[in-house]
DNA sequence: GCTCTACAACTTGTATACAAGGTTGAATTC
DNA sequence: GAATTCAACCTTGTATACAAGTTGTAGAGC
């Protein structure tokens, strides 16, 4: 309540709802099939149609979801084919960017933020998981700014953006954490030795890591939350 | 007028006016930099703000106009910069794509409908030069479908429309559709000879030819319809 | 002639009213 | 009991009204 009266109100209704609905989607208070009207989500947020109107349609060139003609609107299903096809986007983007990092004289000084971060003593690592997947993003981000391609950074956030809902829930394993940041080490420093061929081929086996193990807790999250849903339901 | 008047009508308001003023900005009735209002678009359109503002919006994401809070709309001024960007991520995800093919045991079949069109003998060659243009943009996303990543196929197609906007003009050079044949045939022989070596260096400098040339032509023809307008505008 | 101010016209942001078509379910018929 | 019809309700699509803020300009003061 404090956050949503809070003086600094800078962005628009339309973006509010957006984030919000965005974010409902993530935490699976949408959940991927479910349906809805306008008017639900408009007496929900305390609004009009209008900016709700405008938060679906950019919800729905994002792919989150989609609307039916005259029946109302509905949470895309999740389609793990779709995922697994934004993987190969990323994996294709930031080994691009590795390779043209390996001939880039100035790498060293490129890297020298994500290597504070990333190579530092075992005693200083981060713990807490929700700041390490932080973390990790902002790494996979910072790769693909040193590239100085504008658009390939839009195109390569935009895709990890699709890819966060999922993404997120990867380093709830235990061991995940000493993993990455092993992973996120050892491609830094073969990035500055200036190796292209090894460095792309861990790159990718590291994201394929994540490719592969989100599948199964994904499936398994939804189902709780379904579950979770079900009892709230219940109970009114 | 008869085909915007065709019987069937399955686009709705909103729809229609984000295709025309796309094809507006496209065919340079609207200059980058231009301002212009929702009331304005309303009118000329004659439909009510509503749908006016949804496709602006869709044109806003798109990158092709900004919104200036109660301040009107502006087309986006063109930035070579950007344009330049967007064809390196061609350039990515085109070679990518052809890598695979040179790999895939059944690339003959796969690009049949291709090679009908560009291994065909020089005098069943088309010679219009819009109609080239087309079928060059469909050959460069048919070797994008190949490559059964629908995720690489989506944005692909987006930064190729993004592209159009100053593509279009590349065929209008002389000598420039005897080339475009020429390349295209020897790409497609290529990879079904499995070279991916050679065809990559080939399809890179495909397309670099056209990030080279247009640049030129596009602040030429830019200045052409800022100087019509400027008649038009005298005569009213 | 120049600057500052106040105001009028115009802009987008939001709410609401209405239109057109889809969905659902109960009543009716076989 | 099963299939069908139809009407009431609900949905999105569109138009319009109003609110809040920006900008350009006319005019007063110097």
């Amino acid at each position: 309540m404090s956050a949503a009266e809070a003086p600094v109100r800078q962005m628009n209704l339309a973006e509010r709802i957006y984030q919000k609905l965005k974010q409902d989607i993530f935490d699976f208070q949408l959940l991927p099939g479910d349906r809805f009207s306008e008017s639900e989500i408009a007496k929900r947020m305390q609004a009009s149609r209008t900016p709700v109107r405008e938060a679906l349609y950019r919800l729905e060139r994002d792919g989150y979801v989609q609307v039916h003609f005259r029946s109302g609107w509905q949470v895309r299903p999740f389609d793990f084919h779709y995922f697994e096809d934004l993987y190969d986007v990323r994996i294709l983007i930031e080994t691009e960017v590795v390779k043209r990092l390996c001939e880039a004289p100035d790498r060293n000084v490129r890297l020298a933020g994500l290597m504070t971060i990333w190579c530092c003593k075992e005693s200083q690592r981060i713990s807490d998981s929700a700041e390490v997947a932080m973390l990790d993003e902002n790494f996979h981000y910072g790769l693909v700014e040193c590239s100085k391609n504008q658009e390939m950074v839009n195109i390569h956030k935009d895709v990890c953006e699709r890819l966060r809902i999922i993404r997120r829930l990867d380093f709830t394993q235990s061991g995940r954490i000493e993993a990455t940041y092993n992973e996120h080490s050892e491609i830094l420093e073969k990035i500055c030795a200036g190796d292209a061929g090894l460095v792309t081929q861990d790159l990718r086996h590291h994201i394929e890591i994540s490719k592969n193990t989100v599948r199964d807790i994904t499936l398994h999250r939804i189902q709780d939350a379904r579950n979770r849903y079900a009892v709230d339901m219940s109970m009114k």
